[in-house]
DNA sequence: AGTGTACTTAACCTTTAAGTTAATTAAATG
DNA sequence: CATTTAATTAACTTAAAGGTTAAGTACACT
């Protein structure tokens, strides 16, 4: 895994876990126990599961005596937003008609549509 | 990694090959070596980018001759997109509402926020 | 039937991911 | 100052991801 910024995100979202912590987060800044609560798993292996949240930026933790609150951040879900937002084209309207139109480019001229 | 859909599907975007190969796509069907050919990599390796993206439900693959034709599907796109919509609050203006209602809630009664 | 083209599968290697238990750090509290 | 609570780090295991080269399959073309 490369680690540009979006790839580092949609792999952060690829695990329910990781998901699960931010839905929880979104009621609300809370502890690492607290996170971890729900879950079977280890508290290390939350502990894992948030370090790979704060690595994309997803989550920012402060200090407040002996916890580490978390909190979720938005600006890598943003990025997610409107990647996603590109494709959006894919599934309304527009879609048919510019599949069409560069079908013909590509018939039409070589090979040339790298990347 | 679970299996469901929307692990899957962020799975095979933190791949920034594979987003390429979308973003290829979404110029049109087209065949393998013509998806390959941007990249350094060799063809059995995009072969299995492909796959992974087929599993996903990302992509679909017909048959032409001895062209196997890939074609983006938007079903997943659109299931990312309606994950991150429930995120839109956070970076809009009901976020410090909700934030301030929640923290209420969280502190007045025990850590029952369980998922 | 034999050859070229398009692609996949197999076998393998190396790195990373996700979990474990045990040990460690850090702060609050008796 | 010893203990409890909160969380991380270390060391390790297993499995999966992502790449390679070499071999195999499928169809088209002469």
């Amino acid at each position: 895994m490369t680690t540009d910024r979006l790839s580092a995100t949609f792999a952060a979202l690829a695990d329910p876990t990781r998901r699960a912590i931010l839905a929880r987060l979104a009621l609300g800044e809370t502890s690492v126990t607290e996170l971890a609560e729900p879950f079977q798993m280890s508290l290390p292996a939350v502990s894992k599961h948030l370090k790979v949240l704060e690595r994309a930026g997803l989550i920012a933790r402060g200090r407040e005596a002996q916890w580490r609150p978390c909190r979720l951040e938005a600006a890598p879900l943003q990025d997610i937003a409107g990647w996603v937002e590109e494709y959006r084209r894919f599934w309304e309207g527009s879609f048919d008609r510019l599949d069409a139109y560069l079908q013909t480019i590509q018939k039409g001229e070589g090979n040339d549509t790298s990347n």
